[in-house]
DNA sequence: ACTTGCATGTAAGTCGTTACATGATTGT
DNA sequence: ACAATCATGTAACGACTTACATGCAAGT
């Protein structure tokens, strides 16, 4: 899967793996994001595949190694987005710990859902600055589309976790 | 992680690897799961550090192997539990071909979003049989609130995906 | 006889991270 | 001078999956 998101980066034009890195940031990074040192192996696997093609770029006095997708490359990519994609599984360390909270005292469980919270806002108060720095630009319908789900995600889960909270304040110690 | 998964279960009583595996099912399978091949390689590395005891036992001629957790093993699971859980990352397939859906057409993105639907329907159906199930049972209350927001997740889905379909049903062709 | 479920384990492979290692350029 | 950013790569490790391999017991 993570082949396909480069190939994707490189839809739009040829890159370093640096640069794809940096692309990531501020749009796909909230529900997808890798590591420079996954990145240039996955490289190196799709130039074996001749999915792209490495091209020996000196800009400013420094080599960079700059790939650009090949007409293969992009069957494979369009390939793989025509392909409905899977229903996502949850996997929520928060719920996990919450399926054991019997063990956990009130306090806990308490100061765990408040902090989370917490942990909620912070995110969603990035992701409506991100919006907001793109309203007016010529970013994307989709990529729009994407920080909206992740919004209105995040949303979502505080009102849950603040229903829940209260729950908890009811519950027999 | 996995491993504390493991003794949690374990809290509740000692059980055998394929004992944990069916204890997942319809319970945390839909937040979390995880495979014999890889249950069994882990209750070797928590004998070794003494977090259970391997207990070997004859039950109807049959040799099982059942593990319980010791006092540093409820020290561990606890110790683990009480920190708060980290805000978990969006990471699903749909979001990240929705990302790149300017390079599909317009067909190809409806079929997907439709049929994502369907998909998230017969998640919720199973997840709501699951809860109508619990009903009346002594099933524990924080067991039931991840179900919940199972439930409560799914439904936020539908609702996002089914307003997405129709913006695209305006799109310009 | 056959299939399903119980029960355990290993091996190979995928996917990804963090830390290590290096070095140039740009801005302060 | 120093820090930050650009830039590339490897090594070690961790977490997990699927497939392989085995065999008994219970139900049909």
């Amino acid at each position: 899967m993570q082949d396909n998101i480069l190939l994707g980066f490189l839809m739009h034009r040829p890159m370093t793996g640096y640069e794809v890195k940096k692309a990531m940031g501020g749009s796909t990074e909230f529900f997808f994001n890798t590591s420079l040192g996954s990145i240039y192996p996955a490289f190196g696997r799709l130039e074996k595949q001749t999915l792209v093609k490495k091209e020996r770029r000196l800009e400013q006095g420094r080599a960079k190694n700059v790939y650009r997708i090949t007409p293969k490359g992009k069957k494979h990519f369009l390939a793989w987005l025509e392909k409905t994609p899977k229903l996502a599984n949850i996997r929520e360390e928060s719920l996990l710990k919450m399926f054991f909270y019997e063990h956990a005292d009130a306090p806990t469980r308490g100061r765990h859902v408040r902090e989370y919270i917490d942990a909620v806002e912070g995110r969603l108060a990035e992701l409506i600055s991100l919006r907001d720095g793109l309203r007016g630009s010529k970013a994307g319908r989709y990529r729009i589309s994407t920080l909206d789900f992740g919004i209105e995600f995040y949303r979502f889960q505080r009102r849950w976790y603040e229903k829940f909270l209260e729950s908890l304040g009811n519950e027999a110690i």
